[in-house]
DNA sequence: TAATTCACTTGCAAATTGCAAGCTATCTGA
DNA sequence: TCAGATAGCTTGCAATTTGCAAGTGAATTA
């Protein structure tokens, strides 16, 4: 995926257009997680090599920093920069449209969950 | 990644996390493009195989719906669904994300084109 | 009816992902 | 002080996915 001289769209998804870059950075930004074994200790499962190469990459894209923590010299702290912070619309957006179209499925899968007429 | 029971952000990019799902729903909402000629046109080169894929994909996701050209009836017509109208919000953050960060990274590159002061 | 077009499919190499195990530096408790 | 425990990775390897190029078959046009 080129990343210069493209759509918008394009260029985000440049960064963003995987499994799991969204995920760390929802993790970071709402679930306020900022270390390693925090961040793999989500849901989805994420393994250490994936989650090593995306704190490398979102770093290097400048989303998220990172530092020694003071009183534990051998844990980092992770934290979203501005740019990430810019992304909350775009994760509300989707955990609205993930949201729409997931309660749906449920309801089909599980009709006694769907709301009375 | 699992789609049920877990968080609506990553039930959304169990459809979407992929390079090119909303490539091609871009081109499908925003461009108004119908044949696969027409993706495969698109400045991000997909390759056939992988459009092939995800048009297949998308229908399976209920995202795109896909019938016979009645006047030419070797080509196939595919249109976004409802659901994948409603993810236009989600579009239009991202592009409003890309844009920001692209423009600025270009000012970097080519400080010529940076806006004065 | 021969060439062209459309929407794929196939083969194969390269890149990415996922799992398990291991590694190094730091820290904690006895 | 020194044997674990812990945090954050790295490595090896198999499986999956991606990307390129070439080919296929039905429909259409010249």
């Amino acid at each position: 995926m080129k990343r210069k001289k493209c759509c918008p769209i394009a260029q985000a998804l440049g960064v963003l257009g995987d499994k799991w870059s969204l995920i760390v950075l929802r993790d970071v930004i709402f679930g306020k997680k900022r270390h390693f074994n925090d961040l793999l200790a989500s849901p989805e499962k994420i393994s250490t090599n994936i989650l090593a190469n995306r704190l490398k990459t979102l770093q290097e894209e400048s989303l998220l920093c990172c530092c020694v923590d003071a009183e534990n010299r051998r844990s980092k702290i992770y934290t979203p920069t501005e740019k990430a912070q810019d992304l909350v619309p775009v994760l509300v957006e989707l955990y609205k449209w993930g949201k729409k179209y997931n309660d749906e499925a449920d309801k089909v899968d599980n009709p006694s969950q769907a709301e009375p007429f």
